[in-house]
DNA sequence: GGTTGCTATGCAACGAGTTGCATAGCAGGA
DNA sequence: TCCTGCTATGCAACTCGTTGCATAGCAACC
């Protein structure tokens, strides 16, 4: 598994706490990665005895203090060793793929509650994009200057980016075919 | 969690033994749904319990018996009822975009690992692809034609399509992007 | 004759992920 | 004053998913 590689790379572009990592894989790593607070605690504390990374104690005025995580070089070797092996398949699990096939089994009523499902996923997806291309905006002014890090980051985004507008196109045809099996009666003819 | 969801779907479009079940979660669903045969014997047996299936015993010849499950009306109901109820947000899991980035602390030989790597599953992705595409044209060679389970199923795969034409469009930006941070030396001026 | 491979089903153990809950200090608003 | 919400960390129980193994008959190949 590679939740503790994902937290690796996190760690080595910006040492962070359990609760930043977890803000963070509720954005920018949870774009690609989603992880939960406790599964994060849970690995943190894993990682730290298999020494991949160390903790400091920073207290914070008004907050309660916080445990700072960095990637040791022992850490670093090992997300390198990962590196280099081979890319797992991924396992797909597309929910809505399943409803949309699903929906061959309700009936009219059941297709247009469907309906306006999809509209409403479809409404978080543009939401998603347009955070897409600020944070490019905001981050990446000028994609010709990055270093390598930046250069790597801006190409996941990218490839967000391509995703949502994938997605969003696709919505776009799955609306119109759920429309199209149960078509809005017209008025008879007088 | 909706394993049992999509068996239902799949069993409402035509009944299956758990083997087929697995075979086709190998294919058709697993485009969007993976599971293991060891998930799907599990499952099943659950369903029975709840009787959202039930089995006929089939003998044939030279092979073993199998047992071909259908969906009951009360799974069906219990289908329709998730059906109607809001779609889960996904939980992504892109192994390859945390490589990506976390090959900016590897060096230069491990990122020329991972553009291999990234070939390869190029490759896979583009084998996807041309199944994904010789399958509609047998599937679905007159698309104006279809019945709703069949209009359903094509939006369904049109989506594969687009996602796996959006994936190798990514692909070819990921190479560039590797290949920029390590060009290859050029001969020095004689 | 032995090996490999396919159909067909299943158990057991383990690891990963989810959900609910708990603590605790401080800030801000009703 | 009480309630809500944010930072910050964590335990316990449960479910889901993965991996390894087992059985068993038949077919094809070397």
């Amino acid at each position: 598994m590679s939740l503790e590689h994902a937290i690796l790379v996190s760690l080595l572009e910006r040492p962070a706490s359990g609760y930043e990592l977890a803000r963070r894989f509720d954005r920018s790593i949870g774009r690609f990665w989603t992880a939960t607070h406790q599964q994060i605690y849970r690995v943190l504390k894993r990682m730290e005895a298999d020494a991949w990374i160390t903790a400091e104690e920073v207290g914070q005025d008004g907050l309660p203090d916080k445990k700072v995580w960095s990637a040791t070089p022992t850490g670093r070797a090992a997300l390198v060793t990962w590196l280099r092996a081979p890319v797992q398949p991924e396992a797909v699990r597309h929910e809505l793929a399943v409803k949309i096939r699903g929906a061959a089994f309700d009936d009219a009523d059941g297709r247009a509650a469907l309906v306006a499902e999809v509209e409403r996923y479809r409404a978080d997806h543009e939401a998603t994009l347009a955070g897409y291309l600020t944070g490019e905006r905001r981050d990446f002014p000028d994609p010709d200057a990055l270093d390598a890090q930046g250069a790597l980051q801006h190409v996941v985004l990218r490839g967000g980016i391509a995703y949502e507008r994938m997605v969003l196109a696709w919505l776009d045809d799955v609306l119109a075919t759920l429309r199209n099996l149960d078509p809005p009666n017209r008025k008879a003819t007088p």
